[in-house]
Parts: structure tokens; C-alpha cells; sequence
DNA sequence: CGATCTGTTGAATTTGCTCAAACAGAGTGG
DNA sequence: CCACTCTGTTTGAGCAAATTCAACAGATCG
């Protein structure tokens, strides 16, 4: 089960670390893949790995009692989840489903406590990494409380331009499958709010839809559109 | 500049640590004292210190760049707040305003990476104070998006019993001046409406209001309109 | 090739917001 | 003590954004 340096020298989140400590790190690692719509796991079970995404990506849902989806966050490579248990927390909190065929690192959530200790930077990295998604979830809510759907979409889509951005020739493709639902349970809307907007946006040449399919023409458009401060597009 | 081992040995935080250890802690701390309506720390403000609430309470708010305001987050006697610096942040991300008059202990944020290497068990309770935070924070992205605002308005209600509650012969009181409008801050909503609910509550006797004043006198007919899914309260 | 999934679009409806006006209570200063 | 002001609250009316309902079209897949 031999993982090689390599794979994930580049992640953030390792590249402080000495190589003989990243060795030891990858030794217990084990890599796993998941198909286009598998589950990584699930909302209540027992947390008994964490991971490390390097290939593909990730829907993280919650259902509430009443059957409503909502997606708390998209996963990329590089990105570590799972790791409730460095919260200490006994299950996960969410559902982890491939938005596209991924490959991802798995440890065994019992090594985390050893980790941190014999790794220190690791533990900081870990907590500026909660940081940062603390501080994703806060602006979330700042759009939901402020920000008209629209604009919210938009925001929405730029991140996932940022994180998830192919450059082609006619713009930049969102690349892994997403349809207007998973837009939908991201912003707080409905897939016909999301159909519509995009519907429109296609027509000022911002976007091309498809199904699954998003391909942005005009991010400075798009950028501004977010951006402006209520009824001046037009 | 003695601070008493005894004002913080009930903290969560602080509960699992060696005498010698929370002396140590607590020698290089300062009390300060906010009275009502000031501020603890600016948004964008280099982040100095971080603090620990001993008695009061603080809302810490955040403005977006078109001048909406929203209230990120209540923070109730033993939380630790302001700790930007443990997430790698140089500046406060939010406002602190204290609702009412607060007495906090501060320390320099410089000393937070010499505090975690010598008191691991620090590190790991803050890892879980910023992982129930993320917590929270989803759980309002979660009500954000599925249910409508008279149901928010409840679950925050109820929050606030639960963290800020103070039992009197009629009710349970909301032990610090709260506002409409913060409530519509804290709802993503506005004043006007918060104060329609309100007044259908009022009705109903569930609540009673008064100016910053909340008396709750039917939490359980509170908690079945908020866990009600959709249409069955009336 | 039917069945299913995703997306589109119109029409009716509703929720909650905006605008507007008035009111209540606490504090202030004469 | 009373008039005045400030801030927070209440309530109505109209309106707009977004949801719900509904029907359909095009892809995809077994």
C-alpha cells in the first residue's frame, strides 16, 4: 500500500512538512476510489476514517427531517474531509457523494490524536483549514441574509470558476457534472429559479448551460453582476 | 494583575487542565471591561488579543460592503472569541459590540502558539469550540434555506433561551437588551416583519415583548411551530 | 424504444419586503 | 414636572421576487 510524496506534495496542508514525516503520514494511508455518484459516507454513521481528496470531487449534503437537501460544501483535490473526529465529534455530520468519478486518501480516524502530536503543523494547518471553512460558512450566510438569488447564484458560480475552473477557448468550464438542483440546494433557491436565471444569463451571453453542463463566457460580467449593489443591471 | 483560578475553572475550555497550567494561563492575562454598547474589537482590525467572556454579552457583527449589517454570532459568558489569530487570520473578520455590560479577560495574540505547544489539550478544545461553530453555522445556512422565516425566527429564539436563558415565575427571560432588528439580523430578515411575528406570538401566548425585552412563556408550543414541517400551526 | 432524469417555461400564488405613518417609552433638559 | 427628542416598535397597504403548480421537451440509459 505504498502512496508515494509526490501525490501529495503539493496539498496546502503538507507542504511545511518534512519528508520523513509525510512518509510516515502516507504509510498509514490507504486510497480509495469513488465512482460518480457513490457515497464516501454518510450523514450519522460513525466516523471511523478521515480523507484527503487528490482526484475528482465531492458533494457534501445534509437532509433535514423533513427530506430537504442542502449541499454544505463542494470538495476539490487537495481538500481534506471527513476528519469530524479532529472536532471531536463521533459521526459525520454530512453526506459525502462523487460528483465525479474521485480518488481520494483514508486514514483510520483512531491515528488522528498521534498525528497531531508527534506532527505539530499539522494540527495548525488543520485549524486554519476549520478557519477558513468557518469563515465560508459565515459569508454564505451573509449572501443568504442579504443578497437576492441572483446575485447569490452568481457568487456561487464564481467560486466554483475559482475552485473548479477549466480554461478552454470559449471560456471557463465547471468541471465536474453540476445541474441546476445542486445549484439550487447551494444558494437556497429552487431548480426553477436556477433554470431561469441561467436561462437568462444565457441570453446575455454570460454562460452556456447544459445538462450538467456550465461553461462561463464572461466571468468580468458575471463579476459584476454579483457585485452591484441592487437594480442597476439592466 | 491577579486573575482568580476559581472565574474560569467551569469554562469547558478550561476544565481538563492542571492548576499549575491554568496559573500559568492566567498570569498573562488582563480583564477589561466593555460597557454597554461598545465595541471590543473592528472588523479589519489587526487582531492583538484574543478574549475569553466572563459575564455579559457580545454580538459580533458583520458589515457588508453596501452597508447591510448581519449579526454573525452571540457570544455568552465562556466562550472564547476574537481568536482570529489560532485560524491564521491577522484581523478580526467581525465586530464585537457588547449588548450589555461585559467583563472579559484578554491575552496577547502573540502568545497563542507558545500556550498551544505547552498545553496540547488547549489546542484540542479549541479545535472543538471552532468545529461547533462551523456547526452552527451550517445549521443556519440549513434554516436559511429550507424554512421560512417564522420558523428561523423560533429556532433562534430558542437558541437564545437555551445560552442567554433566565428563568422567572411567568417565563424564561432573554438576559440581555435585544432588539427587533437584531433578531431580523440574526434571521436574515427585517425588523418589520420579526416585529409582525412577534405580535402573532404575543397573541397566541407564546411570548411576551417590550422594548429590548423578551420574556418566552411557552417554550414548548415555541418548539412545536419550529419543528412543524410546514403548515400545521393554526 | 419506452422509461427516467434533467431542464425549460408559463401561470397562479404567496411570502416577505418596501414604503409610509404613527405610536410608546426612556431619557434629557428646562 | 412637563415638553421634547430619540430610539425602538407597531401596523397597514401595495408590490415584487421567488415559490409552487403544471405541462412539456430533450437526453440518456437500460
Amino acid at each position: 500500500m505504498k502512496v508515494d510524496r509526490s501525490l501529495v506534495r503539493h496539498v496546502p496542508l503538507f507542504d511545511k512538512m518534512a519528508d520523513d514525516q509525510l512518509d510516515r503520514l502516507l504509510a498509514h494511508a490507504v486510497s480509495r476510489r469513488a465512482p460518480q455518484g457513490s457515497q464516501v459516507f454518510k450523514q450519522g454513521q460513525p466516523a471511523r476514517s478521515f480523507y484527503l481528496l487528490l482526484h475528482g470531487h465531492l458533494k457534501v449534503m445534509q437532509v433535514t427531517s423533513d427530506g430537504q437537501q442542502i449541499i454544505v460544501r463542494v470538495v476539490h483535490p487537495g481538500d481534506l474531509f471527513g476528519f469530524a473526529i479532529a472536532l471531536q465529534r463521533s459521526d459525520y455530520p454530512g453526506t459525502a457523494v462523487a460528483a465525479a468519478d474521485s480518488v481520494m486518501l483514508a486514514w483510520p480516524s483512531d491515528l488522528w490524536p498521534s498525528f497531531v502530536e508527534h506532527i505539530p503543523s499539522l494540527a495548525v494547518s488543520a485549524m486554519q483549514t476549520v478557519g477558513q471553512r468557518l469563515e465560508e460558512a459565515h459569508t454564505r450566510i451573509r449572501e443568504m441574509s442579504t443578497e437576492e438569488v441572483e446575485r447569490r447564484v452568481a457568487h456561487t458560480v464564481l467560486r466554483l470558476v475559482d475552485k473548479a475552473g477549466l480554461h478552454e477557448k470559449r471560456g471557463i468550464r465547471i468541471n465536474f457534472p453540476i445541474s441546476r438542483q445542486d445549484i439550487a440546494e447551494m444558494t437556497g433557491t429552487t431548480l426553477h429559479t436556477v433554470s431561469r436565471i441561467f436561462s437568462a444569463w444565457e441570453a446575455k451571453g454570460l454562460v452556456e448551460g447544459g445538462r450538467q453542463k456550465l461553461l462561463v463566457l464572461d466571468v468580468v460580467g458575471l463579476a459584476a453582476l454579483a457585485d452591484s449593489t441592487r437594480r442597476e443591471t439592466d
